[in-house]
DNA sequence: TCCGTTACCTGTAGACCGGTAGGTTTTGTT
DNA sequence: AACAAAACCTACCGGTCTACAGGTAACGGA
């Protein structure tokens, strides 16, 4: 069964990568990209730092492959999108401290010069920001009932997702994300 | 001239110290907090690496004065803030990517595990919110013209804050923070 | 003028870091 | 059974990091 058993090789060695790449966002959550050392990685796997090596030849490349699967995370659904789902993916994301951490570490290192995750992130937002252009304009046509449009409404809505995820994982007992989000949702449509 | 001389050799130490926490905001801004080696803020104001550590004994001390200054800094006026100060107080940080860039780093490290930063952001988002929630009160009474009280809206303005700074230090030419904290006033306000 | 303090310096310890070189075991193919 | 490739290891290199130890020169007060 040659196919077959090849195809178990390549299954068998992706799973491997999927499990470093599962330990490196563990590690990025605790101590950020750059406090993130690839011994502390390959240990969680049971490898050495060398072992690790062998699947990503460098550091970079394993951050690459962390932001990666970040965008086969959330890029699937996000045309099909609607305002009452983006409560419910906030109430999902309350639910996942620690992806959240690694991003919210990942996007505050990224601002810094040279960062290997900068380029990523501005695109990201760039496409972040129409997707969700898009969103509000499916549910409320070219005018807000606040009277803006849709492209200036969207920086806000990234930047509240954003900002109250920093003051969530700062302070979970003081701040509820959830609720909050709605308020701003409130804000937005119910005038 | 006792006094006149002790008080010369205390302020020149304390200007030297200035000196060291100005550049410490550089490169902690080109860096992060954990990527900013002793060595390269002593380069910047003519010391070694040791000549500073004489002036502040650990690298963590160094952090303290930083997040010192910036309280002192932003501390004074809350009380006396109203709403319409706050969009000019955004206008004024768009003038200054360098220090808006430093404290988007470091909040963004500081949610990581045991980093230095994380109990003052933690308390001084607490302290930010009540502030906030105290000026809203002044400006709209108990209920905001949309029905929120000002405490589940303080979370949201600085949210907006923060989230539009991480968007604008990205890709400045895309987003513009002013006039994008304007409208998130609007929203707030005039309906 | 003497003397203590302050402000530095050189030297170095001790620990990690990412990455390379090269060998060995395991695994799948033929 | 033979072989090749993949997976993983040991050993190590050069670099960087914070911090400590100890010395020296400048300065200011008595």
């Amino acid at each position: 069964m040659p196919y077959g058993d090849a195809m178990n090789a390549r299954v068998r060695s992706e799973e491997r990568r999927a499990e470093i790449v599962r330990a490196a966002l563990e590690v990025i959550a605790e101590r950020g990209y750059r406090g993130a050392s690839l011994a502390a990685v390959a240990e969680r796997v049971g490898l050495t730092q060398q072992g690790l090596l062998h699947h990503f030849p460098t550091k970079d490349a394993l951050l690459v492959a962390v932001l990666q699967e970040r965008d086969q995370w959330d890029a699937l659904p996000t045309t099909r999108w609607r305002m009452d789902l983006l409560a419910s993916l906030v109430e999902y994301n309350a639910m996942r401290p620690a992806i959240i951490q690694t991003f919210s570490a990942l996007l505050g290192e990224s601002v810094t010069e040279g960062h290997p995750a900068r380029a990523y992130f501005t695109e990201r937002y760039t496409r972040v920001r129409a997707s969700m252009a898009e969103v509000l304009r499916a549910q409320y046509g070219d005018r807000l009932p606040n009277g803006l449009t849709p492209e200036r409404t969207a920086p806000l809505l990234v930047a509240v997702m954003d900002g109250l995820q920093y003051q969530w994982l700062l302070d979970p007992e003081s701040v509820d994300m959830p609720e909050a989000f709605r308020d701003f949702l409130r804000l937005l449509g119910e005038d």
